[in-house]
RNA sequence: CGGGGCGUAGCGCAGCUUGGUAGCGCGGAUGCUUUGGGAGCAUUAGGUCGCAGGUUCGAAUCCUGUCGCCCCGACCA
């Protein structure tokens, strides 16, 4: 390709619009452009990039034997209703797009593919002996984000690949599982990206195991906790660790665990009471109310204990309260802070927020319009483990000190609800210590079981003659995001460094002066000779001047740049490695023979040999 | 939706406080010079100042409303 004919704008200026670097260096260098938030065009150089990122992913997920497939996008309500998700990825916070066509028949924009291809195994897979069969789609996903951002890091349509697995039984399940996991770390390598697997919370998906593929970057959305020696690495939405060992309380339990009441006026924090009485933070059982809404319309008021040094993890948090009452309540939609605001509406009196004990009666909510007239009561280990504590009076300006879980008349049921930090010992083995880092998520799979088999009567004839629901797995990476990341992971003051994998094109010939007709003739000379062995070439052929050229060629980061220059006349060209390094002097005539073994190691990323 | 910010030429911005009829840099076009790291000079095109209403002799500027975009939080590949 000639440069002159890519339709090819370079900005100088970072535009307004983008805030982290590999947003802007895509648009700097003419990758994409915004149509509307969260939706871009893929210009040429782009879709070269998207291209190669799908061929890699197409190459190995076919050398697991996965079959390649095209899903519709657009699909019916009824398909969404028998799985349960309809009103959940629809209704409130919902992420699907959605609309009526002209005879009022609902249809979603497929932000996933479960129900599709679930209904069609249910449909063409009728026995144990077609299984098990692994689908997968390379396509355009649409999700209506809250706030899209980050160009391709977060749009409302993106490039995916979805793949959906199913099987006879569970153990089939897990080899598929852990061929994905082995195939995606092939497809990471190779695209020449540092990506690390982690333990994830599962989310709307549902299913029980779940994995996460984290590129490592400054500019990442998720925060990844890894122990020192690499054994473990988890998101921290779904970390767990050792807490700190609390420190006692000096008097331990006072009034027989009742505790004595301590006058605390305006002290509504952990850090006011801790200040003004010298406790130590994880001497105090914090309280949190929130309200959870559920798909049946169930508005349930919920109390949340933690100790004073914890904090909240509210995935953690809404998978316990999903568990407890997503049977009967239908799925979660969300859990809010209870605000005195709410209160009000419910006609309730105030609380005294800031000053609740976990013993606070289910009396306060006697005659709330709509929500549920008692505590759903949470308690993290943390807290249920303390002999004795400081926790709120229920009512304004007090505390009692000298708490226990017995003299409040409470047996606690401890759970997991704290968030796991940088710091924490490691459960698997005490004595490493969990590091924090960022990371964007590019993959993810899930064991799904038979919750969507189940759901939608999705069954096939077992060996024994039963019909039984297929056992599920689904495995997806975000393509378009995957080729930002690249960007995000590699580049420099100049521009993209894209790895070779990747790149939209592997060298670019410039000749120095497009006016001296030596240094034209050799460059076309040896642009030619790059295509015919294979090699992505593009030629900068435009009239501009060299640094215009090289600026370009940075910005863009094809990995290679042949400069024919003044060597030109004796048939002498440089060789510079966008990565660095000093240029090379060479002959034009050895210039195949030097760069095609580089090319063609290149192009295996960092997947050892 | 809550909090913050911004809408002026294709892009990046100034002008607004103190109203007087729009400017800078980059980019585009043309010509000459230049030609190994985003060249120089000259000429030139390009703007309903987001939109609507109001105040005023006069509004980019003041007031009211409205729309849009960006950033922080809740959602996710």
């Amino acid at each position: 390709m000639r440069v002159s004919r890519l339709m090819l704008v370079t900005l100088r200026d970072n535009p307004a619009e983008a805030e982290i670097t590999s947003h802007q260096l895509l648009l700097r260098a003419g990758y994409i452009r915004r149509l509307a938030p969260g939706i871009y065009a893929y210009l040429p150089l782009m879709w070269r990039v998207l291209r190669k990122v799908a061929e890699v992913v197409r190459e190995e997920m076919d050398s697991t034997g996965a079959l390649e497939t095209l899903l519709p996008q657009l699909q019916p309500a009824e398909l969404w209703q028998r799985s349960g998700r309809w009103s959940g990825y629809t209704a409130g916070e919902g992420i699907m797009f959605h609309l009526e066509d002209r005879q009022g028949r609902e249809l979603g924009l497929g932000p996933t593919h479960e129900e599709v291809v679930t209904s069609l195994a249910a449909e063409l897979l009728r026995s144990y002996r077609q299984l098990p069969v692994n689908l997968y789609q390379i396509q355009t996903k649409f999700r209506d984000e809250i706030r899209p951002r980050f160009g391709l890091m977060r749009g409302r349509e993106f490039i995916m690949k979805d793949a959906y697995s199913f099987h006879a039984d569970e153990d089939c399940l897990r080899r598929t599982y852990a061929a994905m996991d082995q195939a995606y770390r092939r497809i990471f390598a190779r695209c020449g990206l540092h990506a690390v697997a982690v333990e994830a919370d599962s989310g709307a998906i549902g299913g029980s195991a779940s994995q996460e593929f984290m590129v490592t970057a400054d500019a990442g959305e998720d925060l990844i906790l890894t122990s020192s020696d690499g054994r473990y690495a988890a998101n921290q939405e779904r970390a767990v660790s050792l807490a700190a060992a609390a420190v006692p309380l000096p008097g331990g339990c006072r009034s027989a665990g009742t505790g004595e009441l301590l006058n605390t006026p305006n002290q509504t924090s952990i850090g006011d009471l801790c200040s003004a009485h010298g406790f130590d933070p994880s001497q105090i059982v914090k309280v949190l109310l929130l309200l959870a809404r559920f798909d049946s319309g169930r508005e349930q008021p919920l109390l949340v204990c933690l100790r004073g040094d914890q904090q909240l993890n509210e995935v953690k948090l809404a998978n316990a309260i999903a568990a407890q009452l997503a049977a009967e309540q239908g799925s979660l939609l969300g859990i809010t802070p209870l605000s005195a605001d709410m209160l009000e509406q419910q006609g309730l009196p105030p609380l005294p927020f800031g000053f609740v004990g976990p013993d606070l009666g289910d009396a306060v909510l006697a005659g709330a319009r709509r929500w549920s007239c008692s505590f759903v009561r949470l308690i993290d280990h943390t807290a249920a483990s303390l002999e004795s504590f400081v926790c709120g009076g229920n009512q304004p300006d007090s505390h009692r000190v000298g708490v226990s879980w017995s003299g409040l008349g409470l047996k606690p049921e401890p759970l997991d609800l704290r968030s796991a930090q940088a710091g924490d010992r490691c459960l698997h083995d005490p004595d490493q210590l969990l590091q924090a880092s960022r990371g964007i998520e590019v993959g993810h799979i899930f064991q799904l079981g038979r919750k969507y088999s189940q759901a939608m009567e999705a069954c096939f004839t077992s060996e024994t003659g039963a019909s039984e629901p297929f056992w599920m797995g689904c495995y997806g990476i975000g393509v378009s995001r995957l080729a930002q990341a690249a960007v995000e992971q590699h580049h420099d003051g100049n521009g993209i460094r894209w790895p070779l994998a990747i790149a939209p094109f592997e060298v670019v010939v410039v000749p120095a002066n497009g006016a001296d007709t030596t240094q034209a003739s050799l460059a076309e000379q040896l642009y030619t000779a790059l295509g015919r062995a294979g090699v992505d070439a593009l030629l900068d052929d435009r009239a501009e001047r060299a640094g215009v050229k090289f600026k370009d060629g940075d910005l863009l980061g094809i990995p290679w740049r042949v400069v024919v220059g003044r060597g030109a006349a004796t048939g002498m060209v440089e060789l510079v490695d966008r990565r660095g390094g000093e240029p090379r002097e060479l002959e034009a005539s050895h210039l195949l023979d030097l760069l095609l073994p580089e090319i063609e190691r290149q192009r295996r990323g960092l997947l050892e040999p």
